[in-house]
DNA sequence: CGTTTGACGGTCC
DNA sequence: CGGACCGCCAAAC
């Protein structure tokens, strides 16, 4: 194992999330609580430099917003993504957000 | 080492 | 409905 950060954390959550799937930040951080959701979008923002590919698209606020889409390539390559996974996407938010919900801590051992 | 920042969450008004 | 504010904590500057 390399150096252990941060990031490599909420990476390895993120990384996990089914495809199909979306998560929220809360909820990675409440099941690694050890962090908070600010953390986990500080992660994120870190994504785009780590030599991992983060599905960062499958992780939105708890709104199921995707108030992150203006950090990829393109404002719209964010619902392009979760569209492609089966994800419905209108006006920037997932429809039937519960039922693509993925919680890390229902669905993942306990930390 | 103090200050700012951040893809959030929740509460308050 | 949306603007304002606080808390949370680590990384960046």
């Amino acid at each position: 194992m390399k150096n252990k950060s941060f990031f490599k954390d909420v990476f390895n959550v993120v990384l996990l999330i089914p495809k199909g799937r979306v998560t929220t930040y809360g909820l990675i951080a409440n099941y690694l609580e050890t962090c908070t959701a600010r953390m986990v979008g500080w992660a994120m923002n870190a994504s785009h430099t780590s030599d991992d590919k983060i599905p960062a698209h499958r992780v939105v606020n708890r709104n199921g917003e995707l108030t992150g889409k203006h950090h990829f390539a393109y404002p719209t390559l964010m619902e392009e993504l979760l569209e492609a996974e089966g994800v419905t996407i209108i006006n920037g938010k997932i429809q039937n957000f519960k039922e693509h919900l993925w919680n890390p801590m229902n669905e993942l051992p306990a930390l």
